[in-house]
DNA sequence: TACATGCGCTACATTATATGTAGCGTCAAG
DNA sequence: CTTGACGCTACATATAATGTAGCGCATGTA
């Protein structure tokens, strides 16, 4: 079962319902979506996640690496091999989003 | 271009940064997953959204409805045909969640 | 030795976001 | 003419994120 520790209100415990709960806080799919081409330092990353405070990206990165989405090894903050899988589906996220831009400017 | 007029940091306009915003809102994934299985009421929507408060309710369902992800028919709210797409990202974030639950409990 | 640079953070006051509770206006059924 | 379900709105309170400053550590350079 994974680490419920983290979660919010969901109290079931049910394995989606934690996923969903940790990707719905600000900043953690778009750090999911930065780790996507290689590891990055913590100072990298908040620059890419447009300057997101250090506050925050310190407690999304501890929450990620408690799920054991990501790791901390030399180089930098890295997916594990789980969580290389759920990077996958921000590529899937990004080509729905190029369809809908598609659709949606009519 | 996707309507950017709801998100919030990020100022791109990339549709990926666009909807990692959207869905990296409190309760915006958790509807997403609630409406997978067919419309659903206002108030019934509330109730497997662990009695989320109407106001963010609200909040999140004009959102989604402004993105064209969501539409509000007879019947209730549900997927328009493009957000119907997305929702079936949900699906594979739910196998990912099983592989995971098992491969964390050791 | 001293100084600079990059690293991963922490502290803390301010601001933005979500919560919880109450209740309104509309409609259709009994 | 009341009851119930519908989709909300108002508003005070609680929680989460922000912005700025800066710490301790390591590695490099003069």
């Amino acid at each position: 079962m994974p680490d419920r520790s983290i979660t919010r209100g969901s109290t079931t415990g049910r394995p989606i319902m934690v996923l969903l709960d940790a990707l719905g806080k600000r900043w953690t799919l778009r750090i999911m979506w930065e780790l996507r081409d290689g590891p990055q330092t913590f100072r990298n990353l908040q620059e890419r996640c447009d300057d997101v405070s250090p506050t925050t990206l310190n407690n999304r990165l501890r929450e990620l690496r408690k799920m054991a989405i990501i790791d901390h090894r030399e180089g930098g903050y890295c997916y594990t091999a789980l969580g290389t899988e759920l990077g996958e589906q921000m590529i899937a996220l990004d080509q729905w989003s190029a369809r809908w831009a598609d659709s949606v400017k009519d």
